[in-house]
DNA sequence: TTGTAAGCGTTATCAA
DNA sequence: TTGATAACGCTTACAA
């Protein structure tokens, strides 16, 4: 910056206010740090900005792991967004794990991003203490409820209801769930079989304990494992309810697997809309979460906090859209047109 | 820091060196700081730092995007790989439009990061230029030849051969290509079509160009599209191979929308192995490119240029290994072992 | 409209 | 083994 200002014949200062856009400079002095600045190629240093700003233009994302399609699907929608606000995203990987998810709240990284959007999976009841962080955060996802920061969440259990519903307009009864959470008060699972059980009791059915399946991680092996359990079990199942799109793919693979037909025998529906459901076979019936909304409420909610447009703000949950995506595994090949 | 000092009673620069794990303190000394740093709860600013070092432990992740889960699943085994080695992950998506991808090159992000890694898809030969950086970069993939970094690949031409001979070996001799790129003469399609082509003519088989289908984007949709175009001419077929995943899924989804059965009247076979093919119906055959070699890798190669280990070394192209990983979509449903 | 000078929180140099 | 002091490159009062 020396060098530029050398060369234009003026101050560094000036040259701070051009590369700033700052108004009131006189047209003549900006085109000759201008082409200072082309001439020598010069780029400020992003380091001592931050230093000096106090601010980095980073923001933190904290998720399980990006080999799951719903993560990766979400980091590039937040990335995108992020990107369209003059953002970076530093993106870290949890695991899933508790002791790394409470890491993610307290390490050296948290120095050097603006802000947090966090998508914890592990944290519990016992850790709400530890979400009372100094730093602006985002959280995503249904893990902490009245937690001391902003939320964006979707609602769980009126979704999962109307998944359900979904099922029992088709005339099934009998709907297993495979991914649930046993004893387990709040978190994604606890919500969606809420969800699942209100549909049944509205719809007058009791809720059979043996169709309902644990699964600890939504990955596809666990939900090819709990449906392998459900079916050698030898309860009577006529759909099956996939508490995220990858425990339901790895369902429908054990059903393609023995030859049982779907949705023939067994209809299957998913949630999440991850981009594999539109592909597989049978195609999958899923939940649409609405992703770009998640994605630009929560960028757009975490700037605001960092820009401290409003200090004292209460914390705010957003509760997003959702929608039910109908394919061929609940409604049969002939009903839905195929995609491409 | 000075805060520290004052309480530790020794000067900032005995705290410097503490944090850093200097050598030469007396244990008393480093015991008082210690006890200062933990009760005022102090942590180094790292801007400060990296302004002072001239280095900031970022390196940044040029990607088309994270929903393509080749990717996903190479910047998970990246950011773990980069985390071991004390360094965090910025990743920035180029949607492989050529123009970012350039930006990349050049843009501001490169001032918060010690280096690249660049899986450039969208770059010609007349952007060979573009390349030479004058900061740490790996280059990632097959799109650059003699380019001016470290390039870490895999043998495309091999493993095309390979996977192309894996359905020779069952007999099948009207193999459809989905993907190819015409036209073009380096990069993943043109070399994967090369070693398609080796393993015809050594079986003594002509190449018949109706059989390889054009598909830009390597999606699943695009694969789908292309699938159809390939039935609808009415060509003979008998096999596919899909030039990646994606696309050998796609493929499968219209063969399975047209009850064409596989492998029974088409075998089909992908590249990449990412998780996906171990749960699709019928589970894909395909290349597994070593991921985590790739990874381990770039970071290290990457790590060495950043630290300056040997200044000049000259570049270097590190290939990595391959396998054939067969499943269902090949060899049929009896003959391999389920997942889970 | 532009310049001067202070200071952001570290680490590096060199002396003690 | 430790301390004083000078950078690192920028932004920002404040002054001119």
């Amino acid at each position: 910056m020396h060098e530029v200002a050398a060369r234009a014949g003026v101050s560094i200062k000036t040259v701070s206010n051009v590369v700033n856009g700052y108004q009131y400079i006189r047209p003549a002095t900006k085109e000759r740090v201008e082409a200072a600045i082309a001439d020598l190629g010069y780029q400020v240093n992003i380091s001592a900005r931050n230093l000096r700003r106090g601010r980095t233009g980073i923001i933190g994302l904290a998720v399980p792991e990006l080999s799951l399609p719903y993560f990766a699907e979400l980091a590039d929608s937040l990335i995108r967004a992020a990107e369209a606000r003059g953002l970076t995203v530093l993106i870290e990987q949890t695991g899933a794990v508790r002791e790394r998810e409470l890491e993610v709240l307290s390490g050296q990284r948290r120095h050097l991003t603006d802000g947090l959007i966090f998508s914890p999976l592990a944290l519990g009841p016992q850790d709400a203490a530890a979400l009372h962080v100094d730093f602006p955060m985002v959280l995503l996802g249904e893990r902490i409820f009245g937690g001391p920061a902003d939320h964006v969440t979707m609602n769980n259990v009126e979704a999962a209801r109307a998944a359900t519903q979904h099922l029992l307009d088709l005339g099934r009864r009998r709907i297993a769930v495979v991914g649930a959470h046993e004893g387990e008060t709040m978190g994604s699972a606890a919500l969606r079989v809420q969800g699942y059980r209100q549909a049944l009791e509205e719809a007058g059915l009791a809720v059979d304990p043996a169709l309902v399946g644990e699964a600890g991680l939504w990955h596809r092996a666990t939900g090819a494992e709990t449906m392998e359990r459900l079916l050698d079990s030898g309860v009577e199942i006529d759909a099956v309810f996939g508490l995220n799109d990858a425990l339901a793919l790895g369902a429908l693979h054990v059903l393609h697997a023995r030859r049982i037909d779907v949705p023939g025998q067994i209809a299957v529906i998913g949630f999440d809309d991850i981009e594999e459901t539109a592909y597989s076979s049978p195609t999958l019936t899923t939940v649409a979460p609405g992703r770009e909304q998640i994605a630009t409420t929560a960028v757009d909610l975490l700037l605001a906090r960092i820009e401290e447009v409003e200090p004292d703000a209460p914390f705010v949950q957003v509760v997003t859209d959702f929608e039910i995506v109908v394919r061929e595994s609940t409604l049969g090949e002939q009903a839905v047109a195929a995609p491409s």
